[in-house]
DNA sequence: GCCAACGTTGGC
DNA sequence: GCCAACGTTGGC
């Protein structure tokens, strides 16, 4: 029986911070620091092997490019306890917290292809299949959404990126 | 740097 | 439970 096909999310994160190029010298992140319940939620729900698009935001100031897509991730491990949420000496640090009741959850996420070049938000607005994402609406702050086969595959046309099949 | 939009906090 | 104040996000 083949695996259960991926499903498909999108990450922000500000180049400046963590940019593709980090998850690609790193290998491999916990995606920690989520701390918005909405955000939280779609982290808890992702499943090993799901494809996300990594989103460079707030780019305009960095040479990242400009602000878009940069590439796709894959999830390696599912959700467990952020560890940044224990941490007093994190701005992640949530006192509310205990290790029998963490609040804040992560997974773990590995690069899976570089795009050519970042897909501009610009360009993504002009995508039939993205008029619907909160990522086009204004005002929309969700650091982790949930994306469609259909504006994952658009992406990943539109930035003349190609994944094995199979994976999609 | 500006500022609109939004989530969270805390007084009541 | 309401809601004003505040802090943050993130495009521009």
């Amino acid at each position: 029986m083949p695996p259960a096909p991926p499903q498909h999310w999108l990450l922000k994160s500000e180049p400046d911070v963590f940019g593709y190029p980090d998850l690609v010298r790193v290998g491999r992140e916990p995606w920690n620091g989520v701390r918005n319940y909405q955000a939280r939620n779609f982290l808890r729900e992702m499943l090993a092997g799901d494809l996300c698009l990594f989103y460079h935001s707030n780019a305009r100031t960095s040479r990242a490019g400009p602000t878009g897509v940069a590439g796709v991730a894959q999830v390696v491990r599912e959700a467990y306890p952020d560890n940044l949420q224990f941490d007093p000496a994190s701005a992640y640090f949530d006192p509310k917290s205990t290790p029998d009741h963490p609040r804040w959850s992560m997974v773990d996420v590995a690069p899976a292809l570089a795009f050519p070049a970042v897909l501009p938000l610009e360009v993504l607005r002009t995508l039939p299949e993205w008029q619907a994402s909160p990522l086009v609406r204004r005002g929309t702050r969700l650091s982790v959404l949930p994306v469609t086969k259909e504006q994952f595959r658009a992406a990943l046309e539109t930035a003349g990126a190609r994944l094995h099949v199979d994976l999609v």
